[in-house]
DNA sequence: CTGGGGAGGGGGCCC
DNA sequence: GGGGCCCCCTCCCCA
């Protein structure tokens, strides 16, 4: 859904790279995640390549188990991260913040450094503190000390920043004026109304079928694509998307993977 | 069963 | 520091 309604945006400075929709057949451009690094597939079947300069960006199934690793429900409760639940006198998570009002910064009362054990009043505080003080004194490498826990989830974050929007997503402060639907972020909601006005600004040049959302589109335009983006190593077949690769070789084609 | 669309979520970057 | 926007991913459902 509409990750990206403001169509504006494509005269704003940050470049879009829309033209890249269209040429997703050469993935190389698409910014593919860096997570599913390229198949350097040996491609023998340079028949799929044929003509069409995704072929070598296709991606390996190899990668699946990497790709498919189950995240633990629950983050284990690490000792040292800061546990904000037990500092938060909030109202209980269901009916927190389902308002249409903008989020309010988080109840917090006391942030305590778990480094160094200061504690602060703000969390502005305790993070400017761990900016540039703490962490820098104690070489402490924030990505292997996650400070800020979710008080609902457990769920760990080096910067207060990424902490407090996460929390947005247990808060939905965002909600839907015609069916109180709510949401994390106002652009989701934004595209949600679309779903209501049935808004349709990104349209696939090939087909010309319109779509609400930029990811749909995307995802869409790999089907124009004679080869797909993710491929089977062991069949060579090819899929518009990795959930289908996925299904294909649950599915038995792949036993081995 | 497969392919594809709809919808929603998360993290990162930029302003 | 916060908001806006983007990209990528995933789940669900339907033909």
């Amino acid at each position: 859904m509409p990750r990206s309604f403001l169509i504006k945006k494509y005269f704003s400075s940050k470049k879009p790279n829309y033209s890249e929709l269209e040429s997703q057949t050469s993935p190389s451009s698409a910014g593919v995640p860096e997570k599913y690094p390229l198949a350097t597939l040996p491609t023998g079947e340079d028949s799929l390549s044929a003509g069409c300069s995704s072929a070598g960006l296709v991606w390996d199934i190899g990668l699946l188990p990497a790709l498919y690793t189950p995240t633990p429900a629950t983050a284990p409760p690490a000792a040292g991260p800061l546990d904000l639940s037990s500092l938060q006198s909030c109202s209980s998570e269901e009916d927190e913040g389902r308002t249409s009002d903008p989020p309010s910064p988080e109840p917090v009362e006391v942030y305590r450094c778990q480094h160094c054990s200061k504690s602060y009043s703000g969390a502005a505080a305790l993070s400017r503190h761990q900016l540039s003080r703490c962490g820098k004194g104690k070489a402490v490498a924030p990505a292997t000390c996650p400070a800020f826990r979710c008080k609902h989830c457990s769920k760990e974050y080096t910067s207060l920043g990424a902490l407090k929007m996460h929390i947005r997503s247990h808060t939905l402060p965002c909600v839907c004026p015609t069916c109180g639907k709510a949401f994390s972020r106002p652009w989701l909601l934004r595209g949600h109304i679309r779903t209501h006005t049935g808004e349709r600004p990104f349209s696939c040049p090939h087909c010309n079928r319109a779509f609400a959302d930029r990811s749909n589109l995307r995802a869409h335009l790999q089907t124009h694509s004679e080869v797909k983006k993710y491929q089977c190593p062991t069949c060579s077949r090819t899929f518009s998307r990795m959930s289908l690769l996925h299904k294909h070789t649950v599915s038995g084609c792949c036993p081995s993977t």
